[in-house]
DNA sequence: TTGTAGGCGTTATCAA
DNA sequence: TTGATAACGCCTACAA
């Protein structure tokens, strides 16, 4: 049986009103009082109901994320930082975060945004993987409920979001493949309902397009953004007649795929063929070669995101709507190339902090 | 403004009461009516406000999880795979998944238990990374709050834990590393506060002595599991009089530094160091060379835990209450072996499901 | 400076 | 089968 205000105020022969106001800090309260309600409330150990608090000031104290689960095993390491970066600015804010996961477009994931928005689980949410055609904004936006989304949501219109340029980072990465000597480049994207796949695949082909080189389709494939696809997927490319000499992956998660497969076709990562991720995650400094990849900073987005959701809830601020984030291309040994001599013992393998 | 149940009933000209009846699938409520109800609030967009339903019920179907978050960049796939684990169980009982994160034995993890327990935010929590001597548990027993955890809590007692087989399982890493032709075998370990720190560096012991090797203190670091910490760990370790021709690591993250460390020391691994981590994360089977590695199914423990914590809510159910996970050994590349003829290309690196 | 009282939106008890 | 009413625990306008 918790303690309840009601115990606190009865034990000291004060009212609860008087019991409250002490401890949320309100100047018309005597000091002694004060005093004499704190330690009353730490000896008893009373901390107040969070139910009650919240039915009462009409807000959660909470923000929701909803995790696109469609693998079994979910391991891609783009979400432990995402999630431990929601996770550190919101307990920075004493505001709690809410998760669950749902596959996307699924009823499920309808049924969770309802309870969660309509029965004000959530003060607000943040929305990752936009979809080319994204239900949850047009719910979220007709609802009137607060949301930030790494990823623009709609070509239109007043939203807070933060933008990672895809597209231009992708097309500068076929540049760099193709200084390095690389010739024929595939591409392993990821589903086609993202926007992000979308977006970097059109990186993809611009980037071929400037280098002079031709676009052929049986160098593109869809895979699920997970290692078993990458290398699923890079296999089948590898075993074509005219096979590629480097491959660009939508995420990290692929391209450990992908080296795999290219390693197991007797292949060199490197020297013979170029691997190039996208996300930058740790991991991908310590991979045997280190892997190429355009880093985003992926801890410090997540808590940017939770800072400009929580600006927004707080009617006083005047925050930043926008933001765009340019990755930074890692060049390390995954593509340290066929002409020069940038694949020598120890180049650019260093550790990125 | 949300719509209400006063909102439902005054359309239908019903009592509030009747309409939650109906809603929640009482039996002592006509057909028609209950036709009638449903069909109103799903046109209204009627969800229950949880606040309320919280308050009334006492309970607020949701578990808490906090992530001992030590590191500026937290980045182990390990919790990726652990919370999606969290997340799709708790979703499937229709369970929300309350996390945060606080430094481990820091006041903000004091205080964040306390608002959690106290304040009856969730109905239980998920335990994780004990400590030797750790106040959560003493704190859990005594507020009489329903917890599970990964690890057994106290040597005595009736806990409901799911325990991994940290000593033997490292014991017979030990043994396979002798097999292969290693003599000379280092351990990189984590904080030495952590219970599988304990027992896994206990079985680095037991095992080597069941080798008949004799344990060298300098062939032993603590690390932070992280992929840095283990890359500067190795280092220094390389450069011994006397150095190892194998690692054994507490993680696979902190594996992935020691296997660039070693790399840059100009050395190969497997035919020349022999380098074993512990997890099983999905990325150890695409590392170059994959990671010989103990694979615990954390994802599958994930869930596990999430189902025996619900069932200890759930008054009518008896469930089992502890549960022995012994790890899979995966022999891979990065433990090819200085005898026989393991390394030969391809071998052992066929992905694991 | 302190206390009284009403209500946040639900659910549950009891009576009709 | 339905409805009035009282909590759940907290906060806050208003009164004292």
């Amino acid at each position: 049986m918790p303690i309840t205000i009601r115990d606190v105020a009865k034990r000291l022969n004060l009212s609860i009103t008087t019991v409250s106001r002490a401890l949320d800090g309100y100047d018309d309260v005597s000091e002694e009082t004060r005093q004499r309600v704190r330690q009353a409330a730490q000896e008893m150990g009373y901390f107040p109901n969070q139910a009650a608090r919240h039915l009462r000031r009409q807000r959660s104290d909470a923000i929701g994320y909803i995790l696109p689960a469609t693998q079994p095993r979910f391991a891609d390491p783009f979400f432990s930082e995402f999630i431990a970066g929601l996770g550190d600015e919101a307990a920075q804010h004493q505001v709690d975060l809410v998760i669950s996961t749902a596959p996307p477009d699924s009823d499920q994931e309808k049924w969770l945004y309802q309870t969660w928005v309509q029965g004000q689980k959530v003060d607000g949410v943040i929305l990752h993987r936009i979809r080319l055609v994204d239900w949850r904004i047009d719910y979220l936006i007709q609802a009137g409920f607060p949301f930030v989304s790494l990823e623009k949501p709609l070509p239109e219109g007043d939203f807070t979001y933060i933008e990672v340029d895809n597209r231009n980072s992708v097309a500068a990465m076929v540049q760099h493949l193709r200084e390095r000597g690389y010739q024929r480049i595939a591409y392993i994207g990821g589903p086609e309902t993202l926007k992000i796949q979308a977006e970097r695949f059109a990186g993809y082909q611009a980037g071929l397009e400037k280098a002079g080189f031709a676009y052929d389709p049986k160098l593109v494939a869809a895979g699920d953004m997970t290692s078993p696809e990458g290398y699923r997927q890079a296999l089948q490319i590898l075993h074509l007649p005219q096979p590629p000499d480097a491959f660009i992956c939508v995420n990290d998660e692929t391209a450990f795929g992908v080296m795999h497969a290219v390693d197991e076709a007797g292949l060199a990562v490197g020297p013979e063929v170029g691997v190039a991720g996208f996300d930058g995650v740790q991991t991908a400094g310590y991979s045997q070669p280190p892997l190429t990849t355009l880093d985003q900073p992926v801890y410090d987005i997540a808590r940017h995101l939770v800072g400009m959701l929580l600006a927004e809830l707080n009617p006083e601020s005047q925050p930043e709507h926008q933001f765009v984030i340019v990755p930074k291309l890692l060049e390390r040994q995954s593509t340290c190339g066929r002409v020069g001599d940038h694949c020598r013992h120890g180049a650019g393998t260093e550790p990125q902090p």
